[in-house]
DNA sequence: CGTTGAACGTACGGGTTCGTCCATTATGTC
DNA sequence: GACATAATGGACGAACCCGTACGTTCAACG
């Protein structure tokens, strides 16, 4: 609509022009996540995405096809962006007792701040993980973790510090159960028992607490 | 339509009559609670949950005054019907740990037996709990769990056997997020981990886990 | 047995929402 | 600089969905 100053400095496989379609996509997305996330899949209307956003709701169409392809778009970016954080996580060179409360810390600290990922996963679950079925690629991402948790439970077996009738994926759930929980069911827990789940005090005695649980579970006697 | 055979036996307060309208409004809310576990509160159509019904749409809006009254009285009734189960523990005479664990048992139990009481209220939780903010008879059931809590609580420290930092508060919620996560996501977390939650093993394990580890972190050590 | 109010059914109107059609501008290529 | 293709916008239609207007049946009571 304004000028289009920038010269079209095209290298062979990288391109720069007005018409922004990496930009499209990735603002659609934003503005999708947020809606998706506030009001649910059949909540959300794809006319108020289309509204925040820079653009049209044709490119929507044009894009993700439609309100579900939308939807699995938003699904598959939420969750390769959080457990992008959990993969970067280089835990080898730790005792393991230390190396499982990095792992417990890094969960509680991503729930905590990726709410929208929090609600995400709540809204796949009432419908019934209909959608990430179709998306393998979520899969293979979460399977990281459960690497990352059985080696380190290995080792702390193999240095006599461990239990041994855990599994991963049991301590995995364990850990997400409750970080999960205290952000996604914060609303309803909150007006019940009027606490403020998110306040710092709290926030801090909960975190503590569930590093001590899992710890102590864990640990042989 | 067909015929109104019965005699119209009428005691001084007791009603008895082909228009039945205590079963109308229970009939319209098993329904409207299926409905609205399955699709949420804006998935839900209020057509189909009326096509379900003995009745009609009419009665919908006749007894609950619309949707959200709808969903309100839904809510009510499924917080209500599964806190009346905790109210009834009698716990007072047995130790404090067994009497905890009777607490973890139960709550257990509860989650994994009514699933569309979960469902709604992660539905609820989606919804910021607006609506359950507004139903101050919840917020009263609700009380009877932390009571319980902290007189098994007070119990255990009398004795010596219980640290005195942790709140009721914090051990309910230790306890509800486990019991309430392996059934509100099951659906995402069946299907990333390929696992089924409901397995009967898997299930003896995680109850024997969640107690576990809520008695370990309550004990002096 | 007639009246009155509660309980119920039918049909529909008004607003909303998803998705598409058609037209237009930008970009890369020869 | 002309042409093919990608990217974009606006407007619109058809289905859907909530709530209600209006009419009918049922139960208590004099």
């Amino acid at each position: 609509m304004s000028s289009s100053p920038s010269p079209r400095k095209a290298a062979a496989n990288e391109r720069r022009r007005t018409n922004d379609p990496e930009r499209t996509k990735a603002d659609i997305l934003l503005v999708a996540t947020e809606e998706f996330a506030a009001h649910g899949l059949s909540g959300a209307r794809v006319d108020a995405i289309a509204e925040r956003t820079r653009t049209s709701k044709r490119m929507i169409y044009y894009y993700f096809g439609g309100k579900d392809g939308l939807y699995l778009a938003v699904l598959e970016k939420a969750y390769a962006d959080i457990r992008a954080i959990e993969a970067a996580l280089d835990l080898d060179l730790l005792d393991p007792i230390e190396a499982l409360r990095r792992v417990i810390d890094q969960t509680f600290e991503n729930d905590d701040s990726h709410r929208d990922f929090v609600r995400l996963v709540s809204i796949e679950n009432i419908n019934q993980a209909k959608h990430l079925a179709e998306a393998p690629s979520i899969r293979k991402i979460n399977l990281r973790i459960i690497e990352i948790l059985g080696a380190i439970l290995e080792r702390g077996r193999a240095a006599g510090l461990f239990r041994s009738d855990l599994e991963p994926i049991d301590v995995h759930m364990m850990i997400s159960a409750f970080c999960f929980f205290r952000v996604a069911n914060r609303h309803t827990f909150g007006a019940i028992h009027r606490v403020d789940l998110s306040e710092p005090g709290r926030r801090q005695k909960h975190k503590q607490m569930i590093a001590d649980a899992v710890v102590g579970l864990l640990m042989k006697k």
